[in-house]
DNA sequence: AAATTAAAATACCGAGCGGTATAAAAATGA
DNA sequence: TCATTTTTATACCGCTCGGTATTTTAATTT
């Protein structure tokens, strides 16, 4: 808004650079306990001193909603984007499945999903970052209702359930199984899980 | 074993009541976020002093494996001889979604489940706690295994499954039921999901 | 009554937490 | 050259944590 990212800034040039410090910390998040991660180990991961931190993301719960913030852009995104295409219901479902139960999407990422995860630990979460984790669970449950809704138009979904109900479903589903793998179950069979459970959708 | 419970103690006699800290720290488990409940707040819920309850758990881990014990003797036994009941499989399936989905098995009781609780915190139990756990979950698994053996010998499975992943499937099911209720969200609603999730069982 | 035993409560320990005051360092404009 | 601006790093604050050393209190045994 204000700043030129080229080179009109007067004192000292910065240093800390953001996207390393977000990849640090949403991996960690990712990976360990959230109520148990300090910004002091965030910190000392990233390189990044505590004050320099402070004055990029205000605090720790700045820090987090940027995290799930890039989370969504990162890996909901492209999710969601599958839920609106002209594929078949069984087709789409079947990519659901298969994206749930692989690594969220990039090259090394931890088993299940940082948004379910922040979902369970809710009440460990800032006041930002919970209201941006409870936007992204009506995005999700919209998405799933759109989608459920489209599928029905074409004749594609069998199941006798409101596409209210079955959006809340499929969610609990996904989240289940994003649970699971993150607990470290092994991947096969949470899958079959899911295939089992969606098994009479369509 | 080696102490005569009615009177052959020398010094001070012990005022500390067991079962009462047990009570109040199993609620407070049960109730609050287990990674984040110190044990300097269990002394102040419970009256007692942090030497006190040292003395009587040697730290938290004993008293946190105490707390799940107990709980496995209060709720989850009752569920067990359940499972063994003669009853028909969908019958004993109506109990025990029934169970699930209301509270645990006693009065003022919160929602949800302790156990499933402590199988998601796994990482920020000690390593008694943990290993009372990993026991519970082996003996739900076994549970819903054999359960699931006899209907099929009475022809009242009708999934094309084996026992072993069917009692995974049973399990996890469970368990995303208990957690949604833990997470404040309507019982009706997580009832109806486990409803659709098991109707194809038989 | 004196010695002994066990449980009680107070007060403390080192460590880590989220967060900040402070001052040095590195760029700019005059 | 020198003041100004902005970022940096060190060192610190108050607090809570899990866990314990210490002393007082209340009972039994001799």
């Amino acid at each position: 808004m204000s700043s030129d990212p080229t080179k009109l800034s007067r004192g000292r040039p910065k240093t800390l650079d953001r996207d390393h410090v977000l990849d640090v910390a949403m991996e960690a998040y990712w990976k360990g306990d959230i109520g148990s991660l300090s910004l002091n180990e965030i910190c000392r991961r990233s390189g990044v001193s505590k004050p320099g931190l402070y004055r990029e993301f205000s605090n720790e719960d700045g820090l987090m909603k940027a995290v799930i913030v890039r989370y969504q852009e990162q890996v909901l995104n492209p999710v969601q984007q599958m839920l609106q295409s002209e594929n078949s219901f069984r087709e789409t479902l079947d990519s659901l499945v298969s994206f749930a139960t692989s690594t969220g999407c990039q090259h090394d990422s931890p088993m299940g999903c940082l948004f379910t995860k922040m979902r369970e630990s809710r009440t460990q979460l800032g006041e930002a970052t919970r209201a941006q984790v409870y936007l992204l669970e009506e995005q999700a449950l919209a998405a799933f209702r759109q989608w459920v809704e489209r599928s029905k138009a074409k004749g594609e979904f069998a199941a006798d359930m409101s596409s209210e109900f079955a959006a809340t479903y499929i969610d609990a589903q996904i989240s289940s199984a994003s649970s699971q793998l993150a607990r470290g179950e092994d991947p096969k069979i949470v899958k079959k899980i899911l295939s089992v459970a969606f098994s009479m959708l369509g």
